[in-house]
DNA sequence: GCATCGGTGCTAAATTTTTAGCAAGGTGCT
DNA sequence: AGCACCTTGCTAAAAATTTAGCACCGATGC
């Protein structure tokens, strides 16, 4: 539910239902939605009528948190192990530009980096 | 738990207990670690009569799929976005080398990719 | 105005998960 | 052998989650 919020930026509790792959019944989402906000992982805002959830801790701070963890799970903590299924998965969807953004990101990074 | 047993290889219930940063009682752990065989997420073997659980899904095909939901959820499906992350998250941790390493990774990827 | 359609808040029952604790059996030590 | 010690298999109770369904409220349409 965490990841459907973080790739919609919102959702209302149908939405939320509707986007599950193996969906429980539509009560337990709701109830699961009211935990989950009690725990202060979301939060809602009341737009016309409906409720529209969103994640407290912001995209971008969740998503390094993620990375740091599929790093640490997956990778012994190396980014080199990490990029290299990375380049695995995005395939043939990179173009050659997409190619020389990446060098151009290692080459910044590289120079900030010290 | 399945990241500890990704993490670690394979595991008995104590270390996976042990291993948790939330643990539930052992009991718990040990049923879920039940449902999960059941389920067919992971299987045991039995060393010296103590069991040791390990992932059914290899590890490699597993990081992939993360890497790609990661990938869905947090950066729009773009590597880009992505590596910038990833560069940093690992921060100041990477050596001269290692972004060698990285260039070189994305170099025969451009290679290989057509 | 009035009926209908959704969505929320709530309740209560069914189901599942979590918990503690016990017996059985193997290991290792004395 | 006898005795801790540890892990599994099991049970049963407690706690949490999941489920369906109802009343209420605002909006929409006739």
């Amino acid at each position: 539910m965490l990841d459907i919020l973080y790739r919609c930026g919102q959702a209302t509790a149908a939405e939320i239902h509707a986007g599950m792959q193996d969906p429980p019944s539509y009560s337990a989402v709701r109830a699961l939605l009211r935990v989950l906000e009690e725990k202060g992982h979301i939060r809602h805002r009341e737009k016309n009528l409906r409720y529209v959830y969103l994640p407290v801790v912001p995209r971008e701070k969740a998503s390094r948190s993620a990375v740091a963890h599929l790093l640490d799970t997956f990778f012994d903590g190396s980014a080199e192990q990490a990029v290299a299924t990375l380049l695995d998965v995005s395939g043939s969807k990179l173009s050659d530009e997409d190619f020389e953004r990446l060098s151009a990101l290692i080459e910044k990074a590289r120079k900030e980096g010290r």
